[in-house]
DNA sequence: CAGGCGTGGCTAAACGTTTTGAAAAGCATC
DNA sequence: GATGCTTTTCAAAACGTTTAGCCACGCCTG
C-alpha cells in the first residue's frame, strides 16, 4: 500500500505490468517477478499478497519485454511455398504440434516458391528474432547479403522436405529416392514395361531424388529409361494436365507422378484422352489424402509422414535452439508404399470397401 | 570513431544493435534511429556514414524492442480449429495475404474445436501481445476470466466462419443459410422429394445457419421436414461416413451434405451401401476444391469464397488495429452454387470434360 | 545587435521484464 | 556482542529501440 518512489498509476486501457501488481500488493518488482517465475525463495505470506494482486488486476507477463531481455522469443518461423498445397497442412500441424509442446509458437510465411519472397520472409523474421526457422526453400540461391545475413546471426534452419546442396543445414526429408524406387518396382513386377514419370522441377532436391529412384529402378528391372517417357512438371495440377497429355501420347503402360497436385491433372487428362486407368496403363502416385478414397480407381501411392517430417524438423530445430551444437544432420524418413486398384496388381486389392479408419488394405514400409 | 561514454564493444557471436552502429559511423544512436526510419532531418552526409555502417555491421533492426516501445507487435493472432481440414489452408492464406500487405505477420494455433486449448492458445497470443485476433471459435462459451481477460486488455477480435451469440466482436462469415437455401431448392428443382441433411454440430453457427436454410427450402418447396432425413455429424469423415449409413437406409432421394469431408464419408458409406449417385438420389456438398474434379459423379457444390473469408476478416483486423471504433460489424460472404453431375440436373451439365482452370460449366452466384 | 526561427543533432527517459549484487533480518554459535 | 550463515528482500542495471525535449548554429529581420 505504501507509495514506492516513482510508480505511476496503471492507466485505464492498458494492461497491468508488473510494477503495478507490485504497487498494489506493496513489495517490489523483484518479488513479483519471483512469484510469476515460481522462484522457491519467497514467503509464503509475501507470495499470496502478490498473487491475489495478479488476479485482481488481471496481470499477465508480456512476453515481449521478457523476449528482450532473455534474447529469446519462444518462436519459430516456418516458411512453406503455399499452405494451399494440400502436401503442407499437415507439415505444418507436426510442427506445430511439436513447437507447442516445447513452449513454442509458430509464425507462418507463404514462400510461393519465389525467391524474392522468400527473402523478405527470412528477413523479416530475423528482425523478429525468432529463435528458429523451418524451412521448405524455393529453387534457387540466396542472394549473397542474405547469405551473410544467415550466417552472421546465429540462429539455427533446419530444411524441411527439399535439401539444398551449398546449404550445410540440418534438414529433415522423406527418402524419396526410396520411395520412388520401390513405386517403380512395383509398376515393374505388376508387368509394367514402358514406364513414364511426370517429376517435379529438377532443381528441387526432391524431385531430383524421385528421378533417380525413378531411373535405377528400370535399371534395376532391365528397364530402358526412354526420355520420352519423362516429363517436368511443377507440381501443380495444371502442369499435370499438360504432362499427362503429353506423357500419355507416347503411350507409356505405367506412369509414375511426383506428387499429388499433378496427378489430380494427369487423371483429368486421362478421361479426357479416353484411357483407362489401370487397364490401359499402371499409376502410382505420391502423397496419400483422405479424399483418396473417392477416387476411382483407388489409387497406389508412397504416402510420407507428413505430420512426423513437421514434428521431427521442430524438435531438432529446438534441440539446436537449445545450444545442442554439432554438424549438420541429415534425417530422412521412410515413405510407405500403399497398394491399391491403380497399378493393376490385382491379387493385392481386396474386394470389400476400406471402413475410414481401418488398416489400409495392403501396405509395404519401406 | 570517437569513444561514446558509456558504450559497449559489440560482442562477436551476436546481431549488431543501433549502438553500434551509432559507434562505427560516430553519431548519436538518436541520428541512426532517423536514417532507419528515414526522417528528413537527417543531413546527406551523416545519412551516407550511416548508411554504410548498416551495410558493413550487417545491421538489422530489432523488432522486438521497437514492439516493446510502440507497443505494437505487427503480429496477428489467428486460431483455426485445425489446419488440415482442407478447408482452412485457404482461409488462412487469404489472411496471410491480406496480413503482409500492411506489414503484418501471421501466429498460427490450432484449437482442434477443443475449448481448452483455444483458451490457452488465446492467453498466450494475449501475452505476447499480438495486435489483434483471427478466431474460427470453438463450440462453447468463454471462462469467466479469460471472457473477462478479453475485455479487460482492448485488442481487437475478429471471429471467421463461426458467429458466437454473446460474443458481440465483428465477424466475417459466409452467408450460409443462404447457400443451404439454394443447395436444397436446386435439388428440389431437379425433381427430389425426400430430402435428407447431414448437418454439423449445431451447437456451431454456420451449421445452425446451413440447417436454417435447409428447412426454410423445404417450406418454401412445400416438401415435409422429416427428422428422421437430417443427421447431425461433427465435420469430420468419419461422422459423415456414420451419418451417410443412418441416413441412407431411410432412402431419401435428395441430400445436402454441410461439409466437404463428411461428403468423403458419405461418398464411402454409399459406395459401400451399393447406391449410385445420381440415380439413387441427388447431391449437393459443401466446398469446392481442386480435387474434386477426379470425383465421380461431379459433385455440385456451394463454393464458399475461402480466401476472401481470411483476407476480409485481415483487412477488418487490422482497421480495427488502426483505432477504426465502431460497432462490431457482420460481414456475410455469398457463396456460388456449382452445378455439376451429383444433384441430378442433367440439362446443365455439358458433356465435353472441363480443362483445369476453365471456367466452371454452371455457376450461380447467389 | 536582439530576437525569431528553422535545421540538424543530441541526451535521456521510457517500454516491461530479468537478474546481479548487495543489504537486511533472523538465528545459532562462539 | 561479535561472527557467520541462511533466508528474504530490494535497488538498479540491462535488453534495443523510439521520441520528447533541448541546444547550438546560422540566417534573416527589424
Amino acid at each position: 500500500m505504501s507509495s514506492s518512489k516513482r510508480s505511476k498509476p496503471q492507466k485505464p486501457g492498458k494492461a497491468a505490468s508488473i510494477s503495478d501488481v507490485a504497487r498494489e500488493s506493496g513489495v517490489s518488482i523483484f518479488t513479483v517477478s519471483a512469484v510469476i517465475n515460481n522462484k522457491s525463495h519467497v514467503g509464503k505470506n509475501l507470495r499470496e499478497r502478490v498473487e491475489n494482486a495478479i488476479q485482481k488486476l488481471n496481470y499477465r507477463p508480456n512476453l515481449i519485454a521478457r523476449s528482450l531481455i532473455k534474447q529469446k522469443t519462444q518462436t519459430i518461423g516456418m516458411i512453406v511455398p503455399d499452405i494451399v498445397n494440400p502436401f503442407f497442412p499437415m507439415v505444418v500441424r507436426g510442427a506445430e504440434d511439436a513447437a507447442q509442446k516445447h513452449g513454442y509458437n509458430l509464425l507462418l510465411c507463404n514462400s510461393d516458391d519465389s525467391l524474392a519472397k522468400e527473402e523478405t520472409a527470412i528477413e523479416l523474421l530475423l528482425s523478429k528474432r525468432v529463435d528458429g526457422i523451418l524451412l521448405t526453400k524455393a529453387a534457387g540461391e540466396f542472394s549473397p547479403s542474405l547469405r551473410q545475413m544467415i550466417e552472421g546471426v546465429n540462429i539455427p534452419f533446419v530444411l524441411v522436405m527439399r535439401t539444398y546442396p551449398t546449404l550445410t543445414k540440418d534438414a529433415v526429408v522423406s527418402d524419396d529416392y526410396q520411395g520412388a524406387y520401390e513405386a517403380v518396382c512395383h509398376l515393374a513386377r505388376s508387368g509394367r514395361r514402358r514406364m513414364g514419370l511426370i517429376s517435379g522441377p529438377l532443381k528441387i532436391s526432391n524431385a531430383k531424388e524421385r528421378w533417380r529412384g525413378f531411373r535405377d529402378a528400370l535399371e534395376h528391372a532391365n528397364l530402358p529409361f526412354d526420355p520420352e517417357l519423362v516429363v517436368e512438371g511443377d507440381y501443380r495440377i495444371e502442369s499435370g494436365f499438360r504432362a499427362g497429355h503429353a506423357l500419355l501420347s507416347h503411350r507409356p503402360d505405367g506412369i509414375y507422378v511426383a506428387n499429388h497436385l499433378m496427378t489430380i491433372g494427369l487423371l483429368q487428362a486421362v478421361e479426357e484422352m479416353g484411357l483407362k486407368c489401370p487397364e490401359d496403363f499402371g499409376l502410382v502416385s505420391f502423397d496419400d489424402y483422405p479424399w483418396l478414397g473417392v477416387f476411382r480407381p483407388r489409387l497406389t501411392t508412397v504416402e510420407l509422414p507428413k505430420h512426423q517430417l513437421g514434428s521431427e524438423a521442430a524438435e531438432l530445430l529446438i534441440q539446436r535452439i537449445g545450444g545442442n551444437q554439432g554438424k549438420p544432420v541429415l534425417k530422412k524418413l521412410s515413405p510407405e508404399l500403399r497398394i491399391r486398384e491403380s497399378c493393376g496388381f490385382a491379387q493385392f486389392v481386396s474386394g470389400e470397401h476400406r471402413r475410414p479408419g481401418a488398416p489400409e488394405p495392403s501396405t509395404i514400409s519401406l
